[in-house]
DNA sequence: TTTT
DNA sequence: TTTT
């Protein structure tokens, strides 16, 4: 349930190595600094360049696969929400942060190579899923099928 | 995992009310007519109109929710997918038709009082989900949350 | 020109009235806020909602527009870019603010009836538009239709 | 004005070469063939693959981009519109044609060398925009920056 | 600060 | 066939 929508899509390129973190129960939290240029021209006909740096965060299998392949400048898609969030720094000052939670991310352009952390694994490239995560104590081989997000066989596929 | 990306967002409204069906299995399959207009000025000012009726299938609890508390007239925001489907007619002609298949709905604009079809119910008005289907034989309630589609209560929310 | 994709698309409703202020040159800046509420449960079952609140910008005719018909609690759908701003506070220290340029709206669920600030005005009703700004000195009956985001009335429609 | 959405966002590869036609008043129209392949398991953990064939028709100057850059395999991000048309085939019987009409185009995972049949252009890599035609008679130059969709230089940048 |  |  929702009251509203809250949508982002992305297609840009990374300004630097995923940075990977874990959880106490284990699950991946993996920050991406995401780069999209706009360009205009003004009156005089000059091309004015704007960069925005997106702060996106992956959760779970979604979080260890970009972790696994994706790296600095590689081209991505990403579609998630805006969370804006609250703290208060060191100073006592109040800080505010903005960030992207991916929901689904893919990479673009071919490539695909794996990043040096990358351990060996079994999952395709490419993946991308909604939810799902470490789950701690529950292998993924053991997921039934229709908890990948398919309500039913029977749908027309 | 997708190679691609195949993503269709809709704000329209219906033509009629909901046509549900089932499948075999207790899942629900729902239909809707949705209608989007939009207007440009041609060369002499005048204003042109044009309406694209969409063909919308919801799957599973989705459909139901859609079932129950949509109707003719009724604003809605639907997120999907497009499908392109051949079929041989029954002159043996080869046929198309093209679905948006919903993958996230929502009505809008307040209202929400349910249909005359609508048998009495325990879910919330205005809900949405992805997947998640009819799943014959296992009660809602026994459900656990992580299947939600929520990967940890550990993600900040 | 573009290099990446920067896409926000909000569904929400308005917590105050549109902020409206005018540029020396005289071109409208409105500002939102929007919310969008998320809602799941938790490992006990117990419902967490969260609300995002949206600072949306909107500039020229659009902001115009948004002035005269939203208010206070309307629904709206806007379509727009995430800018992230930095800028140095009275106090001599950073700050940020996140704000959603919008180059699409869309007034939702009826109702429509005019802002108590709203001039007698001749454009039509849930009016959206990219670009097209004020521009002193140009009266907007001047334009060609061409102008109007239409290549070519070549174009089926 | 609008009255709903009808938005559609696709990344996939060029089945072959794009084709360009010309309309009388001289606007290129061009047509792309755009796979997206979606996966999932079913029941029995095969994996099942699905690709849908989009029609995608570009008008006037992103037309005329997509002719010159893109080639088959190349992989392209488009986002706009579903148009379902209708029309007589030569044997009297109705037809149907689905189509996304694009109103923003860009080309994805760099190499972006010109295909065989561009001729030598003035303008940059991946561009995109909305509307703008061919225009006979009118020259690309004689264009005032602020057709270009940007509403005014004060907007903040 | 909105909404259901 | 919807809606404003």
């Amino acid at each position: 349930m929702a009251r509203g929508i809250n949508k982002v899509i992305l297609v840009g390129n990374l300004g630097d190595d995923p940075e990977v973190k874990y959880t106490q129960s284990g699950m991946a939290v993996t920050t991406l600094r995401l780069a999209t240029t706009s360009v205009r021209k003004d009156r005089d006909g000059n091309t004015q360049e704007r960069t925005e740096w997106h702060r996106v965060k992956l959760f779970g299998k979604l979080g260890e696969i970009a972790g696994e392949y994706l790296k600095k400048g590689r081209q991505v898609y990403i579609e998630g929400s805006i969370r804006y969030d609250k703290f208060t720094g060191q100073d006592g000052q109040d800080r505010y942060i903005t960030e992207i939670i991916a929901d689904e991310m893919q990479m673009l352009g071919g490539g695909g190579e794996r990043s040096e952390r990358a351990a060996g694994g079994e999952r395709g490239y490419g993946s991308s899923q909604r939810g799902g995560g470490a789950q701690p104590g529950r292998a993924p081989q053991q997921k039934a099928p229709v908890e990948e997000g398919f309500p039913d066989d029977d749908i027309p596929f």
